[in-house]
DNA sequence: ACCTGAACACCGTTCAAGT
DNA sequence: ACCTGAACACCGTTCAAGT
């Protein structure tokens, strides 16, 4: 057949094609995106300028996905914990993506331009300059570590496993599964953004 | 020469050697292994099962070269910072190998022992069990997170690569690499830790 | 028990050929 | 401009052979 009369495929097309195969098997490998999409590998290369470029393309999409950029008008308390929930959701609807991105930080344009846009909030709320960058990277460490632990097995948490009297009695306490992550990241989001406040506080009078 | 009279491998140099290897280049190859132990990859078969057995081997050298263990008679105050610290530093000391370790999360025996000494902890200074687990996740989560911000290349806080003024400053006011790293993860521990206390005491009294 | 050498299936990538 | 098919270097793994 050669050529198509209209291309049959896009740099999205196979993005969205290897985001499925990585929900579904963690894994994907450029000839099964192509098989996916009835096609030979080779004819990825039109599109994409190799593997690397599908995780990205990935990354892209995940990050598409939801509206994840804060209000730059906002005052703190209305634009962070809806922004960081749904950055970490973002993240939690794939987890199995989620080690693949983290090994090449990326400065992609739209990160950059949500790192702006949170150091203008935060530096209207009233924190300080030399506090800016850690208050970013506080949120960002812990949004980026709460996401992984989405990932995590049950099993990690099976009472059966448990090395303490303590631990079994946590275990049981607590729901299991994506309720678990999710209950876990809201207490934790509190604590981390009350925390960054008061800090904020403290370092201003 | 086939079988030596003494073995020249052992599942701990190889994954010593393989360590080395993802320090210095960020990835590792079953070949480049065996080319560094001036050996044969067929030969690693004989002390690994396979490359994801390297992997486990790395992250248990990892975990080893620090006692991150937490004293179990330790208080809450005496325990968390210092154990923290150094488990965020055992991360740290090798930043490229933690995109390999957490796309499968394993629940071997020195991690679940540590967790179990935690939920101790935090049991004898008074979290109520239903927080437990929380409070566990929420260390974890943001200890992983500030490890993989310390693989995180100096550029992406790049002040020319910035997209506000507010974002200018921050990285202005900030010191860079490793310093910075290091300094909002500590200032993001005390928050974290505060944080949960002060949620502890809210749900006691 | 432990290293070797040959052999395998698989994977990412290139590129000339075809429309 | 875009898909194909052949070809490549490389990678992880197996296994019979050798000591």
């Amino acid at each position: 057949m050669a050529r198509p009369s209209s291309p049959i495929l896009s740099a999205e097309k196979i993005a969205r094609t290897a985001l499925e195969l990585v929900d579904a098997t963690g894994e994907f490998t450029v000839g099964a995106v192509a098989d996916r999409l009835g096609v030979r590998p080779s004819s990825l290369y039109n599109h994409v300028s190799g593997r690397d470029d599908i995780v990205e393309g990935m990354r892209a999409l995940m990050l598409n996905h939801t509206a994840v950029m804060p209000d730059p008008e906002a005052t703190w308390e209305e634009a962070f914990p809806r922004f960081l929930r749904g950055y970490r959701d973002a993240f939690a609807r794939h987890p199995r993506l989620i080690p693949m991105i983290t090994s090449q930080t990326v400065m992609s344009e739209p990160v950059m331009r949500m790192y702006g846009v949170m150091a203008t909030i935060l530096r209207r709320s009233g924190v300080p300059d030399d506090l800016l960058l850690d208050a970013i990277t506080i949120m960002d460490s812990y949004v980026l570590g709460a996401a992984l632990d989405v990932a995590a097995p049950d099993e990690v948490w099976d009472s059966s496993a448990a090395t303490s009297d303590a631990m079994r009695a946590a275990i049981q306490a607590a729901p299991t599964g994506r309720e678990r992550a999710d209950r876990s990241f809201d207490i934790g989001l509190r604590v981390v953004l009350d925390g960054l406040r008061a800090l904020t506080k403290e370092q201003i009078s």
